[in-house]
DNA sequence: TGCGCTACCGTTAGCGCTAACAGAACGGCA
DNA sequence: TGCCGTTCTGTTAGCGCTAACGGTAGCGCA
């Protein structure tokens, strides 16, 4: 294991005379190269191992002009969603050799966004990943000019930005079609905050849906996605009855609907029929257990790592990557009442 | 602003020309460096605004042998706790100036951990935080022999490692010390894994409440962290009806547990008294509302990085930090039957 | 023999920054 | 006046690496 009488890490000098080549041999080794003869190429495996060499970051990058680095930029990491498309990100990231510094925010401000942007630039990242799923990011990072690539969770690309997302007008589809193929007509739809492109985008599938049956879309309240305010909607949706099926715009204000309906005596599903989104390993085990839409935050993070070395390493062009969900039925939808 | 005819990015030398001074100048004006004359410092300060000056790290780094990064290590990021650390480590390593580099492990191998520090430490990280709350992770750090500044999240500190964590043992006192005030003699446990040091921490403090109370601790089921496991151990409880109050390890398996409870026409908390351990948003919202014990996860995330600035920017010793959590009373727990 | 091509390896320069040292200017004091 | 110390600024070297180019040896072929 390398003697270090010294406390200095070994460098490619220090392998290369262990080698008995020059560095610049060493390097080539290190990169692939290759003009190597495969003895000199064993020599020098054998002393970086010997020695535990391990390259100087920092030098590297400041003669390539790269980091190897993805920033990733987002403002709900708490949040499942953003979490789990996180992880996809840095997993595909690490076994392609890349760095994953994060920036997070409060709330999605212009300011807040490019301050962010500019802590991640100044470390030299190489692409940036921007999980702030809001109207006003891409106008944002539009007028920010940046000359990395940059990837929009949420967002569809425009101009030089690439966008990756789930289908979620094709997933608040679904949810609705399920339910209108249990024979309800009067299908309610709770959304999160509309200046969110998801929230957005789920109440235009709920819509689109409803009016291709020809039914009434006028049961519409916006919540702002915790389990708190689906709590506080479903306990004026109780009182009203107006629907007989609701489609919840995410699995947390479900969770608060539920219990909003558990304590005025409204039964899921036989009184009303319930949809979420997004899966969280909890609705499972709700009650009832919550059929919802599934979106796979995980594997759209590694879809986003793929658009973005392709990049960053082969100077592809931006696009905009669509995942599919699908819709988990579980016990809190059944048919609707039998009504005219 | 400045005026870019070639792409290259504005260097040192290129402010200090505009400003008339060496590039020397203009770092120690960058460094805050205090022989610099006020007219001077004026004159560079213009000059990098002008221009647009950013200061390249990858330079820096490499004359510096700090990259002011901080690499943090985690196994479950999609959690609500690690998030939310790693979301504390965040915001305090950004307002201190520092990057945040992430890798995340599955499970807690050593092999994994091994890996993921080499991962960060390859990058240059000016100190690790191993969010990581497994038995095997201290010793498998310890055999890395790392030279910088360790913190291990949830674990004592022990040699040159620093620990920093929430009061495990105090927060299952509390949650036994108030099911045992309400009258409850009968208490059982539905644990984490045992092999996770807050799993383990949980239970000592659930026994050593119940020995000073004279109280038997043989009610005791291991679960996986799951609200699944908490439902299928939720099943057995409720047919044994061994116990009036049940302490859960954590509030994904108390959602199991309700549910179980549920079906099995045991009411929560009439028939018995359920407190969970996290304080997700999620809990006040369950049926009933959960009296748990609240983390501020957060909050221990600053506090790591206040320690690891002390290290690294003081040469400070290590240590163990503790922040205490808080029982919250909700409807999930009521006095106990009244049995002899 | 001479020429050109390929495969392999070494030498040199420079990426942008900071540390260390070297001056210059100035004031205080004997 | 001369000397010393302080304050400010410039010059030089080098962090560890890769790109670019140069050189050598070996081979094929006319």
């Amino acid at each position: 294991m390398g003697n270090n009488n010294d406390r200095r890490l070994p460098r490619l000098e220090d392998v290369a005379a262990r080698a008995g080549v020059s560095h610049q041999t060493v390097s080539r080794v290190i990169n692939n190269h290759p003009n190597v003869s495969a003895a000199t190429r064993a020599r020098v495996e054998a002393a970086i191992a010997e020695l535990g060499y391990r390259r100087n970051t920092a030098a590297r990058s400041l003669v390539t002009r790269r980091t190897q680095t993805i920033g990733v930029l987002a403002s709900e990491l708490g949040q499942y969603g953003p979490a789990n498309t996180l992880l996809g990100v840095q997993q595909a990231a690490r076994e392609a050799g890349y760095f994953v510094s994060i920036a997070s925010i409060k709330g999605a401000g212009a300011e807040a966004i490019s301050d962010a942007v500019r802590h991640l630039t100044d470390q030299g990242a190489d692409g940036l990943i921007v999980i702030v799923p809001h109207d006003g990011t891409l106008q944002a990072l539009e007028r920010l000019d940046l000359d990395v690539p940059v990837i929009v969770v949420g967002g569809a690309g425009e101009g030089r930005l690439s966008g990756a997302m789930v289908d979620q007008k094709l997933g608040a589809r679904l949810a609705v079609a399920h339910l209108i193929s249990l024979g309800h007509r009067r299908i309610g739809h709770v959304s999160g905050p509309l200046d969110w492109i998801d929230g957005q985008a789920r109440v235009d599938g709920w819509r689109e849906e409803l009016a291709e049956a020809g039914l009434s879309d006028d049961l519409l309240v916006e919540g702002d996605w915790s389990a708190g305010s689906g709590y506080r909607i479903g306990q004026q949706l109780a009182e009203q009855r107006g629907a007989t099926a609701v489609f919840v715009s995410n699995d947390q204000m479900a969770l608060g609907l539920l219990r909003a309906f558990g304590e005025k005596g409204v039964r899921v599903p036989e009184d009303v029929s319930l949809v979420g989104f997004d899966d969280q390993p909890e609705s499972a085990y709700f009650m009832p257990p919550l059929t919802t839409v599934r979106q796979d935050f995980e594997e759209l993070g590694k879809r986003c790592m793929d658009l973005m070395r392709a990049q960053i390493e082969e100077g592809a062009a931006g696009g905009t990557l669509v995942v599919s969900p699908e819709l988990v039925v579980r016990a809190s939808t059944s048919a609707g009442p039998r009504l005219p």
